[in-house]
DNA sequence: TTGAAAGCGCTAACAC
DNA sequence: GTGTTAGCGCTTTCAA
């Protein structure tokens, strides 16, 4: 059977408390203890009992990450991240699923942290931007850090990657290609990435002294269909771009099939760059220039400043920003 | 603070072992208790504390789902089902990533089983055919339910999808089509889907009295990649089919975009058909004709014949086999 | 610096 | 049918 605390403390010949105080790192203990200790742990191959461990101690060593979020490779990407990180260090990642449209999401929550024992939380967009969300964990004095926030005015704790800048320099790039006439495909008015990419395109057309021609600028919603009801706009319209930078890939693949119907050439006669490096944008041909988050590293360093918080660990900064990649592909050329 | 089973039982006037007895179902107790302690439940807001109970009993209520798949949506949608279904069974499911390639792969599995507590595994392919973790498992006594094995031969129960079904299926479609020159590109050959999907393409066309060239059947991994591969090769040769059914829709997905740079058009001159209902089926244009698994059902079935092994309760049937469907879009058209 | 004892919230075993 | 008691494996408290 499973080794136990008492098992190693009997073979080591100190007490429980001992070895309690060795496998948590605690001050106070003799080297020589504690080598006996780390050798009996060793020889019984013994690890703690988390459930044991989370009924007594204050802790349970639980993280839950909560989402709602229609993109699975973003969401994987997460998990994957966020579950490498907790695990080195000893915490167990719940993943936590819901809807964010569901009227019942707040109540749904309320009962899950008043009935289960976690020690924090990990909130992504849309929910890091609900205020009843944010207003029970911190009635419930439960900690937790943002991912990808769109309001930074709550003092606790986030991470983004620099929507901005990304979308900035994809502009920049596109210009640099000689195209003047650039349209946009905004992403759902409701999502914070979509402001921050805008105001990057924005920025990048008035340092070029390039204007921004309102026909030129698309309200879409991240969907391919809605991707697909703005790119037909685009190319019917009198004014007509050269290139259009799409808020997320799954509507420059749309721009894609709008183009392939009206028997536009891509990249030749029109340029389109997407966001996200989702998994359409290799599977498509062209292929899709695009930006790339650095998700996975977002998610780490999102468990890592949650588990300071609930150590109560001095801090870091409560803002951590993470730089996106421009992945460049085959949907861009020089404008003809 | 948390409401404990020791203050519903001296609100309802009765004893622990009673309130045990009633949030857990256990016969003998009279209606008139049941109700006393029923509302004393409600007027409490109590729900069991998982950790005490997973400590103390012989169950943790833990079930984790194992899986080593580089498709997001499929993995995704088989957690959403999976979680569904244990947390209305109230179970927790644990999720655990992981690399098959990894050589350390048995070796860190028996570490996690040996430690924590599961009651009990969901095994997907490619993990669901290993000998070795199947050897832990049963040597550990430890309840588990194979997703779409490839292997029959063990004894424990699994769930599956009709590969071979929808495969004749969707091949009698294309022959329907008026198409006789049908070529596949196969999957992996180590994945048992490759092989029912390609049994369930022969079947259907020796059926129909039509000869498969061995030129119109490559070997495809799966990926966009070496679809792209085999459709080059297959649009480049002497006996050039007139339809294409390639094992996964990322394959398809090169298909057409080989198409496109020979300006073959889709589906005037080619009809081309995918498998899995991934994303990129719509995303893309023509949206590909494909096979959509019922993974979210597959998932929650798994999860209930898990649970009822757990539980040692009667045994419904060791093979559960589940129905696809044909998706009828855009890349399929009939015989010029 | 170390250890003995109590007890987290629940279920199992057994008594009544 | 119902209740009492012990104890899961660990951490906490407090004493030495």
């Amino acid at each position: 059977m499973k080794a136990t605390i008492k098992d190693v403390a009997s073979l080591a010949g100190v007490s429980v408390k001992t070895v309690s105080r060795v496998i948590n790192n605690e001050p106070n203990v003799r080297p020589a203890m504690q080598d006996k200790v780390n050798s009996a742990v060793a020889e019984l191959n013994f690890k703690r009992n988390p459930l044991a461990r989370g009924l007594r101690g204050q802790n349970s060593f639980i993280i839950t990450l909560l989402y709602s979020n229609p993109n699975p490779s973003y969401v994987l990407e997460l998990q994957n991240g966020a579950i490498e990180q907790a695990n080195a260090e000893g915490f167990n990642l719940q993943i936590l699923p819901c809807d964010h449209t569901n009227k019942n999401l707040v109540r749904n929550i309320e009962s899950i942290i008043a009935h289960s024992s976690q020690d924090g939380f990990l909130l992504t967009h849309p929910l890091c931007d609900n205020e009843e969300i944010i207003a029970l964990l911190e009635k419930n004095n439960i900690p937790f850090v943002r991912i990808s926030p769109f309001h930074h005015k709550h003092s606790s704790p986030y991470v983004l990657s620099d929507d901005h800048l990304a979308a900035y320099e994809m502009t920049k790039h596109l210009i640099s290609l000689g195209h003047t006439d650039i349209a946009i495909i905004k992403g759902h008015p409701d999502y914070g990435a979509t402001h921050k990419r805008y105001e990057g395109f924005s920025r990048a057309m008035k340092e070029m002294n390039l204007e921004v021609d309102d026909s030129l600028v698309k309200e879409g919603l991240f969907t391919f269909e809605s991707g697909e009801t703005c790119a037909r706009q685009l190319l019917t319209q009198e004014h007509k771009p050269t290139a259009i930078f799409a808020s997320n890939d799954y509507m420059a693949a749309a721009v894609l099939k709008v183009a392939a119907q009206m028997h536009v050439k891509i990249p030749a006669n029109l340029s389109v760059v997407g966001y996200d490096d989702a998994p359409v944008s290799k599977q498509i041909w062209p292929s899709l220039t695009t930006v790339k988050q650095p998700i996975y590293d977002l998610a780490k360093h999102a468990v890592q400043k949650l588990i300071r918080h609930i150590k109560k660990q001095d801090f870091d900064d409560i803002e951590s920003k993470f730089q996106c990649k421009l992945v460049l592909r085959n949907s861009t050329s020089p404008k003809m």
